[in-house]
DNA sequence: TATTAGCACTCAAGCTTACGGAGTGCTATT
DNA sequence: AATAGCACTCCGTAAGCTTGAGTGCTAATA
């Protein structure tokens, strides 16, 4: 049995790069030939081992930090890992209930899910969780509430179909009787209902000239309503973190400079949701694995994140962010988990219209 | 002119503690007699220097960090420069015409404030800015509007005289048709305006009770509104935080877990909530330096606020948190400027009542 | 021909030593 | 009371040394 069938050896590389990437998850030390010897059992002498090693570097699955150190993963040894070494575990289905059952029942509205998640996502994984919320712009139009406040005061409200709710305070030029205001209300929450908000500033416009013959005043407010409640610049998705103080206890301890720019990123709401709207062209699961961030604040972090849907269209993005060296199984299994969670969460509430 | 008045002999040593203090602030290195000497005109040789600063050692206003090293503040040697030392200058009008401005008209309610003014605090001092905004449960309540979303589910605003705007939605065990709801609405909104919010909650009840014989409905929606909607609890005054990202800057590097468990309470909001809540006790600026925190991991930074006010009562904190070695004068001024305006913004809202 | 044992080599990390500089406290002097 | 002078302390830094883990290479082996 001297001579080994290629595919075998083959196989018997990739094992071996898997308990190196796996040894190295748990100390985070370099991991050297005699640690692979004394600890996994591969049947074979040190020095086996170290020719077998440096094949792996030479293909690029490891780095040396310097000559004669130990062999660390990298990126690219993280992600053939990821793609082909590790089998994705589920959560368990009593996790899963758990879980579920943590949410409680205060989740009537978008904002206590998001909430909700981005703590579930950061308490179980220990590391960063984070929730973006979908765009209003993209969302339809649920109802609309005009309340008076006061002369030449109205409050908006808007009420997305995916149960986001945003207010906004009009200041209005000249004053609206109550009961007329009222009225408007009710109109415009007949004739908009249902459309994207991105179109509603404009038939906001469209209907008003309508009406404009009747009732002059209607013209004021309406412009009003689509300059300032309606201007969606502002309205991008919210963005939701928690567990940020958990880099502290993953980031290695490296040197300060790198901790601080990863959390002047992570402090950023723009930033932060600029990395994660990437994330959210395609669709279902994204790794992202050190240097593959395209933020270089972000070379030192690994990003697992899934997109979240109602009625077949993406609408946000939900993850953690964590070491390179996490244990990507377990990992993933959480965000899937919760991405199905929310999944149907999201439906039930759409359900009750 | 061998002998000295005494008192200018007291006059000349807290000039000497200003300088040192001075000198520490600018350079952040423990200072020696010969620095004093060089840079500053005391007109006396290093010994003399280094006698008084011995005497200051004794009564405990300064610090060796360890034999043969210069001398750095104690807490109690900031104290007394900034409770005497330091003449307080307050903000030029141009510079506060400036901060005015930078609020910009999209200031209507009171959120945009908080948010504004959190991070005029941050942006100007470059350290942390924070804002407590005003209780819910001690406003008074404004306008009351129930909502519908569906059969059976209620959109509860609630809009507080400081402009505190707030929404909930309500799972009704019973469905009610929307020109009832409406109807309801507006009772309730009569009724109950004008009242402190802790106090609508039992008012609630009381008025469906007597409501009870006309209409049935009545009584189940307004259980659930007192229930759930009222339940002020979780209504504490919301933080608004800006900068954190400065801790990194101010920290001076000491080490790593100082600022670690820095960090850590200035990323949970209820203990920096509650820290700010101390602070508010009584009415008018506080200076809290380092030690003087009751948070040890506090005891590195100093943090100046000031109280807000509507109607000649205490509502709010605002405030920077920052180096112990800051420059109070300018900071005093700030948070002093800042809560002036506030005070003004505050006022004017409410009048367009 | 794949594997192994053996060996010389490298490098990071830790420890010791040396030394210059900043700063002090004390004492004798003015 | 203020100062000059001096011995002393301690930090910080750099240089040298040792240790140990780990490597790459080569020659022997099954």
């Amino acid at each position: 049995m001297r001579t080994l069938d290629p595919k075998t050896a083959e196989d018997r590389k990739r094992r071996l790069l898997q308990a190196v990437i796996y040894h190295f998850m748990r100390t985070g030390k370099p991991v050297g030939s005699q640690v692979i010897v004394d600890k996994y059992n591969f049947g074979m002498s040190s020095a086996t081992v170290r020719n077998m090693l440096m094949d792996l570097e030479k293909e690029g699955f490891l780095i040396q930090p310097h000559t004669s150190a130990g062999r660390v993963p990298s990126d690219k040894g993280y992600r053939l890992y990821v793609d082909s070494l590790l089998e994705v575990q589920s959560l368990a289905a009593a996790e899963e209930e758990g879980i579920r059952k943590q949410y409680a029942a205060r989740t009537k509205e978008l904002e206590d899910v998001m909430i909700s998640t981005s703590r579930m996502l950061s308490s179980l994984s220990h590391y960063t969780g984070m929730v973006l919320s979908p765009r209003l712009d993209k969302s339809l139009l649920r109802r609309l509430q005009l309340v008076p406040l006061s002369n030449s005061q109205v409050l908006v409200i808007i009420v997305s179909q995916t149960g986001l709710i945003r207010h906004k305070v009009l200041q209005l030029s000249r004053s609206l009787p109550a009961e007329r205001l009222s009225m408007l209300s009710e109109m415009l929450n007949a004739r908009l209902r249902g459309l994207p908000l991105s179109e509603v500033r404009t038939q906001i416009l469209h209907h008003i000239e309508a009406a404009e013959q009747e009732h002059s005043e209607a013209f004021s407010i309406g412009r009003e309503l689509a300059r300032d409640a309606f201007d969606l610049k502002t309205t991008e998705g919210d963005l939701y973190v928690e567990g940020r103080e958990n880099i502290f206890s993953f980031s290695e301890l490296g040197d300060f400079g790198e901790l601080s720019g990863l959390l002047k990123v992570i402090e950023q709401k723009n930033l932060l949701t600029s990395v994660l709207e990437k994330t959210m062209k395609k669709e279902g699961l994204s790794i992202k694995i050190g240097a593959e961030n395209t933020r270089p604040e972000l070379r030192s972090v690994s990003l697992v994140s899934n997109t979240y849907k109602l009625n077949d269209h993406t609408i946000g993005v939900l993850g953690i962010m964590g070491p390179r060296r996490m244990e990507y199984g377990r990992m993933i299994a959480l965000v899937e988990g919760v991405t199905k969670i929310v999944n149907q969460m999201l439906e039930k509430m759409v359900s009750y219209e």
